[in-house]
DNA sequence: GAGCACTGC
């Protein structure tokens, strides 16, 4: 027996293929270094299960199948891209004799579109599927329905770390499994004994952990796994303030760093070393020697929130899988130990596993990948997981927008084909079409380049490169993908060498990947036929192209001081303090994220000014001259306006009734008697009280103890902005949830950032909005109140102050009792602010 | 008042 067939995976070679010749579906059950990604393929080609064909290896990573492609060629004794090859993005190393072909998920979807018969393929083999990214899931099911109906030959195997197979074998059933082991060294799990107190951070639990290890005479490298750079660059440091510490090498590792620093914190050293790193480490790279694990138990998650139709970054707990995964990085190559920052109890009730991507990202891309396929109905597609409705739902709607869809039939229209030919989301898609109209092909292919991927500038960037880039990019502009075509432009006039991409922040490794993506548009573009080469480009074209593809990204600030933003559909944002683009007030977003720092913010990036104008260009009949009335029985009283409405923001305001400012006062004055009510809640105020209830309600039932306020003012925290909706609580049983919630360690953040948003309005034109933790001081409000009133689009005389308060030192306003209580302390204070300032007026 | 995980066509 030669080494190779010494691999754990050859010990049910002869199942595997007994299993293959009796059907035609399979399991393989397998943890990581059990040789199945390498053995298998080779297995189907040498006992003849191929026939002519060829075998697909599905894999999630473009570096997995360009090694192992590598390796196998190799260990064939054959050339890579003949018996073996692979393909990936932007790189075909195959030819019509492969046999064993390596590739990237996203390019056998691509396959399916063009031929859905997948002619010349035998087997397919989704390696390391339990990941669940998108195109895998949905490649997996079109593959099973291609078997059912006209490929009853065509092999489907899917390859799997164990304990995640149960629902996967339900779904392709019948279907045998079979389980192999894998050839790592056992890791000894640690927890802590009580859960930490909860003032501490996760880099002071586990500074304090390493420092106890390594005092007890811990020996090999250690391996932190940290959320984000951030808590990394704080672990850092207070390491390196430890005595224990001394003589150690430590460094940081995560994606954001260039090639280099990456490749320091993977190399091997004489001294022992300390990498805090965060999930890149996990399953991208591989760092040799590591003993220890050291598992801060989160990680930050992109979510994707159909309601608000917002992409998160927040900070979440990680699978007992995913944790698993993380401890297994000790034993790579020695018995290790792991030692987990929270305690048993707690991770008894952790998720098994993590979310798949398609419960958790927008699916517009595979939607339309779907309605190309034929599909009319997509809630009867045979999804693994079927993705939320409501996603579904919000994803439909952004391709009839687009025009991708007919908005009479919901079936893929003539755009919508040529917009599948672009491999990219269809918002891009879209913008490439529209720019072959517009004469701006190739900045559009740029502009879409620049959003695939890591970003090009990177971030952290100390003042001097600032400054640098200022002065040749530009950092002001009327798009921010400007400076940031300006900066490409110039790590590709310097062929993207190293020094020069340096001096500016450049990402030179990200630069060329946008050369080749650029490269790719531009090919697909000729061949559908857009003009590439047209006269000058006009940067106006630019900016309609994009306000096309992002309509419903459109935004107004709501004034020249802050980076506040009224965004489309009642939604709200601060806009990128980095961004080139100031002093307009109509602005699209190409990115708008809510991301958990030190704080929880919608921030809106990729900023584009536009113009009133276009709206009414681009969306003929769309803008609605909108009267808004409102009857106030206090006010006894109209309230009316017109407006300019664009999807719910607000264009213009034309003249208010006469009626306004009377009845504007008639509530100033009440509100100053401190007896005005609350009228009506903000939507998620009202959502709140709804959910609030309804777990009391079930609370009782459960025998629970009663909610506190507190807990509720947290709740509610889960529920408007968390990865949790009313929904999913609703179907699962509460008393886990909700005791899993009472103790979880977040909860103190989960306190800090609840925002508890809370406007009262005495007519519609004036509003001060604060949110829990950025409330500022009272001499800093009635600033606000003042800009507000100096607003010229708020020509207001004597509409009464509107504040929405809630301060790190102020106890929160939820009942009218509250908002009384502050109202009898600011009050005063405000008038005679007020009354200093604008004498002429009486005020009460 | 102050912010960013990882992939993939």
């Amino acid at each position: 027996m030669n080494a190779t067939e010494s691999l754990p995976i050859w010990d049910i070679a002869s199942d595997i293929t007994g299993a293959l010749r009796d059907g035609n579906r399979l399991i393989i059950e397998a943890p990581t270094a059990s040789g199945k990604s390498t053995q298998v393929p080779q297995m189907l080609l040498d006992r003849g299960l191929l026939g002519e064909g060829q075998v697909m290896v599905l894999q999630p990573r473009r570096l997995a199948a360009r090694m192992l492609a590598t390796f196998v060629a190799r260990q064939r004794g054959a050339r890579l891209g003949d018996e073996v090859g692979f393909q990936i993005r932007f790189e075909d190393v195959s030819s019509r004799a492969t046999r064993i072909k390596y590739v990237t998920e996203g390019i056998l979807l691509r396959r399916m579109v063009r031929d859905p018969a997948l002619a010349g393929i035998s087997a397919i083999i989704f390696d390391e599927f339990h990941e669940r990214h998108v195109f895998g899931d949905v490649t997996l099911a079109q593959a099973l329905c291609l078997q059912e109906q006209t490929r009853p030959d065509l092999k489907l195997i899917v390859m799997s770390a164990t304990m995640h197979v149960g629902p996967i074998q339900e779904y392709m059933a019948p279907c045998p499994a079979l389980k192999s082991e894998g050839r790592t060294f056992p890791v000894e799990l640690e927890y802590l004994p009580r859960s930490p107190g909860r003032g501490e951070s996760v880099w002071e639990i586990a500074v304090r952990n390493i420092d106890r290890l390594l005092r007890e005479g811990l020996s090999g490298d250690i391996l932190v796994f940290m959320p984000g750079a951030h808590e990394i660059h704080r672990t850092i440091r207070e390491l390196q303030g430890c005595a224990s510490t001394k003589g150690l090498i430590i460094l940081p590792l995560h994606g954001e760093l260039a090639r280099a620093d990456q490749d320091a914190a993977l190399a091997g050293y004489e001294q022992q070393k300390i990498i805090v790193s965060t999930n890149v480490a996990e399953t991208s790279l591989t760092i040799h020697g590591v003993r220890t694990v050291i598992d801060s138990g989160l990680a930050r998650v992109a979510n994707y929130d159909p309601r608000r139709g917002i992409n998160t970054l927040l900070i979440d707990r990680i699978s007992r899988a995913a944790a698993d995964q993380r401890a297994g990085r000790a034993g790579r190559t020695a018995p290790g130990r792991c030692l987990r920052l929270w305690t048993q109890p707690e991770h008894s009730q952790r998720p098994r596993a993590e979310t798949p991507e398609i419960l958790r990202l927008d699916v517009s891309e595979i939607a339309l990948t779907l309605k190309a396929a034929g599909l009319s109905d997509l809630d009867s597609f045979r999804w693994l997981s079927p993705p939320d409705p409501e996603s579904l739902e919000r994803s439909l709607q952004l391709l009839t927008d687009l025009g991708a869809l007919s908005s009479a039939t919901g079936d893929i229209t003539p755009l919508g084909h040529r917009m599948l030919a672009f491999p990219v989301h269809p918002r891009y898609a879209r913008m490439l079409i529209e720019s072959g109209e517009r004469n701006c092909v190739k900045a559009i292919a740029l502009v879409a380049s620049l959003t695939q991927g890591r970003g090009l500038l990177q971030r952290r960037q100390d003042k001097e490169v600032k400054q640098r880039r200022a002065e040749l990019f530009d950092d002001r502009s009327d798009s921010d993908f400007f400076p940031l075509m300006r900066a490409w432009n110039f790590a590709a006039e310097h062929a993207f060498d190293l020094g020069q991409c340096r001096r500016y922040g450049i990402h030179a490794q990200a630069a060329r990947q946008v050369a080749a993506t650029f490269e790719s548009f531009l090919k697909t573009a000729q061949r559908e036929g857009l003009p590439v080469d047209g006269p000058a480009t006009r940067d106006e074209d630019i900016r309609r192209c994009i306000l096309v593809g992002f309509a419903d990204h459109l935004g107004r600030r709501m004034d020249g001081g802050t980076l506040r933003c009224d965004i489309v559909h009642g939604r709200r944002g601060d806009i990128d303090r980095e961004s080139a683009v100031r002093d307009h007030t109509l602005v699209v977003a190409s990115d708008i994220q809510e991301i958990e720092g030190r704080d929880l913010k919608v921030i809106m990036s990729l900023l584009t000014a536009v113009e009133e104008e276009w709206i009414e260009e681009l969306f003929p009949g769309e803008i609605q001259e909108r009267t808004e009335t409102e009857y106030d029985p206090r006010a006894r009283s109209v309230l009316s306006e017109r407006q300019r409405v664009f999807r719910g923001l607000v264009l213009e305001r034309k003249a208010a009734d006469p009626d306004t400012d009377a009845a504007a006062a008639l509530l100033a004055r009440e509100m100053a008697k401190g007896e005005l009510r609350p009228k009506s809640w903000s939507p998620e105020i009202d959502q709140w009280f709804d959910r609030v209830a309804f777990l009391a309600e079930h609370c009782r039932d459960l025998g629970f103890s009663e909610i506190t306020d507190d807990d509720k003012l947290q709740m509610f925290q889960q529920f408007c902005h968390g990865s949790t909706s009313y929904k999913q609580i609703k179907d699962k049983p509460l008393k886990p949830v909700i005791e899993s919630w009472l103790s979880s360690p977040l909860r103190p953040l989960v306190e800090k950032y609840a925002p508890a948003q809370i406007t009262l309005q005495g007519g519609k034109r004036a509003k001060v909005k604060y949110t829990r933790g950025q409330a500022p001081r009272i001499s800093k409000r009635i600033q606000d109140i003042y800009e507000l009133r100096e607003s010229p689009r708020l020509a207001m005389n004597r509409v009464p102050v509107v504040v929405e308060i809630l301060g790190p030192n102020m106890r929160p306003v939820q009942t009218t009792q509250d908002l009384k209580a502050f109202w009898s302390e600011a009050y005063p204070r405000i008038k005679q602010e007020l009354q200093r300032k604008y004498p002429k007026h009486e005020w009460r």
